[in-house]
DNA sequence: GTCTTGACGTTTA
DNA sequence: CTAAACGCCAAGA
């Protein structure tokens, strides 16, 4: 095989893509705790740096994933603003002014639910 | 090649 | 309590 060094990059992606189609549905995760499973948690940005580049991807349910306050700050990424709050209402979790309500009830750590 | 921005999070003032 | 700065890494201009 030709070395892929050049797609090391691509991996990192491929990790948070992973985590995040297994969350389940009526569950939101965070930006920091996907970096933290994947053993960056300062690096947080590359996941959100990711979910930026999930286009690349068929479908990825970036609607539950938010940040560490649970406010929906990537809805205006999605075709609407809205598909965000509706994907996540939609799945029982309420939503007002763009944030999650019981965010740490619908919380879903990979670490701690999926440790793979 | 350098500078700025960005779907975050934590710490400090 | 809120507001602002820093850190982290990557991509676009």
């Amino acid at each position: 095989m030709i070395s892929r060094l050049s797609d090391k990059s691509k991996d990192f992606f491929e990790q948070v893509y992973a985590v995040v189609k297994e969350i389940p549905p009526g569950r939101v995760t965070s930006y920091g705790a996907i970096a933290n499973y994947l053993g960056s948690k300062q690096s947080s940005r590359m996941v959100g740096w990711a979910m930026n580049a999930c286009h690349n991807q068929p479908e990825i349910p970036a609607h539950r994933v938010v940040n560490r306050n649970g406010l929906l700050t990537g809805k205006m990424h999605f075709v609407t603003p809205q598909t965000m709050e509706i994907l996540l209402e939609k799945e029982g979790i309420s939503v007002i002014s763009d944030q999650i309500v019981d965010f740490n009830v619908h919380f879903w750590d990979p670490e701690k639910e999926l440790k793979i």
